[in-house]
DNA sequence: CTCCGATATGCAATTAATTGCATATTGACG
DNA sequence: CGTCAATATGCAATTAATTGCATATCGGAG
């Protein structure tokens, strides 16, 4: 029940429709939750039958009519009440890490490869995070309010994709001389 | 279909029941991908009518019988052709970071404490793969095929978890001076 | 003797998530 | 003019995962 927060969290900044919220999540809350756009899309008609959140069709002339949601006092409630209950641990799937459990079995340069794979992903994002950082945040230390909780959700990333980096370069070296 | 290349490969040690899957997941591999008993319990019959584990029912005489599953050829191939195929992106659902984007609505002091609980999980994590490490794999240099993997599988629950920690405290320290 | 906790396996119902497809508009490219 | 990409929304089928419950044995605590 928590993709329904993560989009309610969305829309405390602005009223959105179920596209924009599918784009705005690859980017910010979706990096730490992800959901497709059908998910979005269904889980809006859910939050609207519950009065979280209320549609709003906008004609549009240049392209297809999209449907604005705006979140409803009631939805701002759900917000704060769940913020207070006892937070999950972070859930993981992290593939290649099993597939490491499987050395021995399966060679080494396959698993070696998808570390160079990985590696490169973590760099890619990194570079988009920095970016992102200098052009919202270049002064960090006057930032408050959803902009600072927006900014400690950037550094989370930056620094887990770092460990990424970090840690494949760690199992690499090791896979090198283990060859 | 990864939950069932996982049990695979903690098959790949030793041939062992659903219950000590269940148990040793929580531990190694199922810090990279969690699942419930009842979800091992049924990939395992699953696993069974693929023909990649058999199931043989030991008879155990101070406590219940347990069926203890083997990995079968047709499954250690299953686990090399997926192993060469191309990784999935790790897929993460961090509920805290969703919270911290809703600061402004949520006030920081219910946040500060969830921050507070989770950097303590992160350091007890730490604390008990710290004892791993040191009765496992008191040296590291040596290690070579499956121990090489399950010690780089380590590597990479203690740097996340350190990271974890560091992050808390970096954003303890940005909402104290919002408050 | 009864209850509790660890061991050991599982079913049934529900909810969450993925996969595959469907539809419709507009502007740009060739 | 046809096709492609981007915008925009959604259904249907399937699979994965969670929740809640059920059962059974054994040893130890009270």
């Amino acid at each position: 029940m928590a993709l329904a927060h993560a989009i309610l969290v969305t829309l405390l900044d602005k009223p959105q429709s179920g596209y924009e919220l599918g784009k705005r999540f690859d980017k910010t809350v979706g990096v730490f939750w992800r959901a497709r756009h059908q998910q979005i899309y269904s889980e809006l008609h859910r939050l609207a039958d519950k009065g979280w959140v209320t549609g709003r069709t906008v004609t549009q002339h240049d392209r297809p009519n999209r449907i604005e949601y705006t979140i409803t006092d009631r939805g701002r409630a759900a917000v704060q009440a769940w913020a207070a209950e006892t937070v999950e641990p972070p859930s993981v799937k992290e593939e290649l890490v099993v597939k490491l459990f499987a050395l021995g079995t399966v060679p080494s340069a396959v698993i070696r490869e998808q570390l160079r794979q990985r590696r490169a992903l973590h760099q890619r994002n990194l570079g988009e995070y920095a970016q992102v950082m200098a052009r919202y945040y270049p002064d960090p230390a006057r930032l408050s309010g959803p902009a600072l909780g927006r900014y400690l959700g950037l550094r989370c990333g930056i620094r887990s994709e770092q460990t990424g980096v970090d840690w494949c370069d760690e199992a690499l070296a090791a896979l090198a001389e283990a060859s």
